[in-house]
DNA sequence: GCTGATAATATTGTCAACAATATTTTTTGC
DNA sequence: GCAAAAAATATTGTTGACAATATTATCAGC
């Protein structure tokens, strides 16, 4: 695969690993800021200005809005320029169905490539403090879990290739999980299931655990579903 | 999605209709000679070669570059160059396992989507007649066939985010494919499946339809595992 | 003739300048 | 004052030249 299915560990911050050529860095530096936010959806970004900013030739932002066109981050528009791609709910449907069967094949995988153990730390990790944290609304708290189940399922799972799939469509609904966690119920529901799907994980039972997960993501779709008109 | 993530309709030909901007002819072109092994696994392309056989200047060339590697179709070695991918037995296994649970949401989507009426045509392409060319080995008649059914069910499933990925997949495992058809037994055998998987679509039992896709892409795998000292 | 250092060549990486296109501002006619 | 045309500005598209790096060829010493 290409470097950038490298792991990626903390949901937002930069990745040293992908660093390595100017090209690179770049990407990485605008794929956080796309995905945190601060650059929204439909913002203009003009080659000229990041060249200055980061101190580099025009070529070098091109080359990095290529990568991150065929991303999905953002959209070109011959001679007119690039904006942030901005998601309609359509999309997210889309995306919710993808995810369903590729992160039901990640936790199968994951389940299958390891021993029981393997998941004690990340049961640890969704115990009593965390239900605390996700009860008091401490949403960052969760989201870092979450990254962190996300993270050691796709080293578990091995796949190169599926981790590539992943990625990407992590950065394209990072933002909308986030807001997602806001929804009353959302968080606290999402925290159970990701509690039986580790269960069934430990218990080697692959087919559970992906059907799990796959319940998991369809009632996150149920949820954006429902909720869509105040979450785009 | 990005333009690449338009209607490819034979499996090998350019694609006139994403052949706006001179980088996409380019990409479009080298896409072809890559999965037509006209340009072989591990051949190394440079940059100033095609810059001269197209009359571009290797700035072109170099973009096109970019997008390749993103789709994994080519490979590039910091200040050596770039090569055409070539891909292990572990990288088609990981394919496989994607293409199962992506194509099974494919069908899957696809029958929701339509009526019965819409696979007839379909349904009378993997008659009687392709059924005689598949045993007289005929693999053109199989493979155009094979490609008239994919792109009919994703356009039939109607989501951009699920095409772009298995246009993806699609030029990577292309060429394995085509050799896969060659193993005694394996044509006649996808011919069947198809079938079955074609009237599944036609009652609009969606899920029997996901099932048996899957099905027919583990059943690719086990051949592609057994017969791989001669495959790859 | 073989090996290692060195020069010559080839290839990729980066850049700044110019061309083409789009956007904004100014001017002109009414 | 308003609308349309024209000029000025800004932004993206493309190119050729030069720098950095890797590969190949040459040559000296043994």
């Amino acid at each position: 695969m290409t470097k950038r299915n490298v792991t990626k560990l903390t949901p937002v911050s930069s990745n040293p690993r992908s660093s390595g050529s100017n090209t690179d860095k770049l990407v990485d530096e605008l794929r956080r800021r796309i995905v945190t936010n601060q650059m929204p959806p439909g913002s203009r970004i003009r080659e000229n200005e990041l060249a200055e900013e980061f101190g580099v030739s025009r070529s070098r932002v091109r080359d990095a809005f290529g990568i991150l066109e065929e991303r999905g981050l953002i959209e070109r528009i011959p001679n007119k320029g690039a904006v942030v791609m901005r998601l309609e709910a359509d999309s997210f449907l889309e995306l919710f169905d993808v995810r369903e069967v590729l992160e039901g094949l990640m936790v199968r995988l994951a389940t299958q490539n390891t021993e029981p153990e393997y998941w004690d730390d990340l049961i640890e990790l969704f115990g009593d403090d965390l239900e605390k944290a996700v009860a008091e609304n401490d949403f960052n708290a969760y989201m870092a879990a979450i990254a962190v189940f996300r993270q050691t399922c796709i080293e578990a799972a091995g796949s190169d290739t599926l981790r590539g799939l992943l990625d990407d469509i992590y950065d394209r609904v990072l933002s909308m999980t986030r807001r997602l966690m806001l929804v009353p119920g959302r968080a606290s529901e999402g925290f159970r299931q990701h509690q039986g799907i580790l269960q069934a994980m430990k218990a080697g039972d692959a087919e559970q655990a992906e059907v799990l997960k796959r319940d998991n993501i369809r009632s996150a779709r149920q949820w954006f579903l429902k909720y869509n008109d105040f979450l785009l």
